[in-house]
DNA sequence: ATTACTACACTTCGAGTAT
DNA sequence: TATACTCGAAGTGTAGTAA
């Protein structure tokens, strides 16, 4: 057993914070090992001073120490320096019909010249709509909505307020285009709405349910 | 041995994105184990498909294989939830003189008044200016750019385009405040702007180069 | 120089079971 | 109910050594 699955399972229940009440066989089948083996696991991750225990009446609580949350942090770090350095996000899913409405914004002037200027290029009049089917790839779609990318300003005309739109430039099977995450969008986050100086539907020759990749470069 | 920590071994060095040369005793030593026991371990990771190898002359040519790579994205995405929930992002630093231009800027009603709206008070009408001095600080509000957090538009008068401003709100010796990253700054990475219903110099007896602690709040 | 086999020590596993 | 002990099996470690 990785010691960091361990932990894991711990703070995931809030261990790091304060003490949380397992018990060894819940944690075991959990983990996919025996009760036994997570009792011993206890034992020696407390001696290793990486946990904190105290026995309550048919169980224990349990709690992450600093040298524990310190062990994760590191292991963190360096995940985390591995994939930012290649500075890829790559998303994969399913092209899906949208609401027309993409369209209808992207052949505002107000819209594609602010965005010529930012991306630099035109895009073609129309999004394509790209549902997410994992979990992973929508928690990068997370990932891209709290990033702060190339915004669109918004603009109000005839009382209508039409909303800022943030943008990620990508590549969508190797072609060129951005990822268009709008401060009010209708779709949630298992949606990406790509643009692209082409229509992508003819230029890569898709239909709905074909499968896509889209690469967005940060950093 | 953790895999993990074999998968990083070889992370660090590139293996995700392209094979690199490696040779198992200076594995071995780096990890402190045995040449032999990183022998046997690639040729298990191989064997579970999270490594591909082809054999050169003097060395190997290991790569991530895609199983590999979402291990690690696993592994990755279960620590970043575990730590970001908790949610706080903290910084020192030590209190210095502004340009005053904070000042002017917080008194336009345009912004101020939508800093009430969108933070829920009004700013005293002035900056505090903190000069972070780790370079883990500054790589704190290198984090919290590339963040979204709360836009205050900007606007144009008389000709003249005053840029929108993103805020954070946080605590800054346990009073409540926001850091302020304005879209365009004068500052760079290793000054923090923050502003605050209260005139902080005076509230907590401040003067130049007293330390402070600066917690933001995420998520 | 390298990798990886064999052999054997040590560690970690789960089942049974005491508490 | 719970934890954690013992013990035989399986896994992981290094040394020696072949290729």
């Amino acid at each position: 057993m990785e010691i960091l699955n361990l932990l894991l399972y711990l703070g995931k229940r809030g261990a790091i914070a304060k003490p949380v009440t397992i018990t060894t066989s819940k944690m075991g089948s959990k983990l996919g090992i025996s009760q036994q083996s997570i009792s011993r696991w206890l034992i020696t991750l407390e001696k290793d001073g990486m946990i904190s225990r105290e026995k309550g009446i048919r169980s224990y609580f349990v709690q992450i120490t600093p040298v524990g949350k310190k062990y994760m942090q590191e292991k963190r770090n360096e995940l985390n320096e591995i994939f930012e350095r290649s500075g890829k996000i790559v998303m994969r899913g399913k092209v899906v019909s949208g609401m027309l409405d993409g369209k209808y914004y992207m052949s505002l002037k107000k819209y594609s010249e602010k965005i010529k200027s930012r991306l630099g290029f035109k895009p073609y009049p129309g999004t394509l709509n790209i549902r997410l089917d994992t979990i992973d790839d929508s928690q990068c779609k997370k990932k891209l909505c709290a990033m702060k990318g190339t915004e669109i300003p918004g603009f109000r005309r005839g009382g209508r307020t039409f909303g800022s739109v943030r943008c990620f430039p990508c590549r969508i099977s190797g072609v060129k285009g951005a990822v268009l995450i709008p401060e009010r969008s209708h779709y949630g986050l298992e949606v990406l709405e790509i643009i692209s100086p082409f229509n992508l539907r003819q230029r890569l020759k898709l239909s709905n349910g074909d499968d896509v990749k889209v690469k967005v470069i940060v950093g």
